[in-house]
DNA sequence: CCTATAGTTAGCGTCATGGCTAACAATGTA
DNA sequence: TACATTGTTAGCCATGACGCTAACTATAGG
């Protein structure tokens, strides 16, 4: 339970900086050595290795060590998580706001259908 | 662009607390006044203002004020961006995630004793 | 006018974050 | 064995986050 929340904060937290969300979109592409990820950054290794460990910590990504390589890779069930928090306010807001207003659904129609997730547990949220 | 990033970082960071979380939880409700608002809380005023003022810089929250009452509601639209980047990433992930099946598809079919890896990696890692 | 209510401003302490350098493993490779 | 590669550890610094109290402003109500 608390656990869960402090996990919220952590990969919330771990997304909030631009550097870890690119290292996300870069390991969305497979996985990578550190040595690798850390290449597009004009970033001291100590520093960045910081930011790999932050990812860690928030469950996001995974690693492990051969040799004289660590290997990244994204779990990107720690995602859903997150993923799943904002939908359901959204969810909840919804709900609410159809009752007397409908400007979000105008805006989400202006998005006009981000991709339906094909993961089991989204719920889908059937454009109520 | 860049203000785009900038508005997922503040997002983020905001959806990083949990006492934050709780506010957007409970704006999802309905709109309420700052005092309702920190009635739940044990924390000196001051402090809980700072929450609802990285609420607003993020775009999360917007509040106004009327008499000595400033009631704050929730923008539901300014989710939205932290909710597609994450559905993004995932969409990302799921479609190399095909791929990679196709490739171990391919791999078992040559090498038909070759054992398929349960979790994903990469196929090649470009760099080679 | 006086007082209670609702926020706000100012300022402080502490800890976390994000960056750096320098020096140290540990592992491949010639 | 010696050298280059790849991370890692330790320690430093500046800034920001998050909490507090105290004192202040501005309305609402009596």
């Amino acid at each position: 339970m608390a656990n869960n929340v402090i996990q919220l904060d952590r990969i919330f937290a771990a997304l909030a900086d631009p550097t870890r969300r690119a290292i996300v979109m870069r390991l969305c592409d497979g996985e990578a050595s550190v040595g690798e990820l850390a290449d597009p950054f004009d970033m001291a290794l100590p520093s960045f290795m910081k930011h790999i460990h932050v990812l860690e910590m928030s469950g996001l990504v995974q690693s492990e060590k051969a040799g004289r390589v660590r290997t990244c890779r994204l779990r990107p069930e720690a995602m859903v998580g997150a993923e799943d928090w904002l939908q359901h306010q959204r969810a909840i807001w919804e709900a609410r706001l159809d009752r007397f207003e409908a400007y979000v659904m105008k805006l989400k129609k202006e998005k006009t259908e981000r991709p339906a997730p094909k993961r089991p547990s989204a719920p889908k949220k059937g454009k109520a």
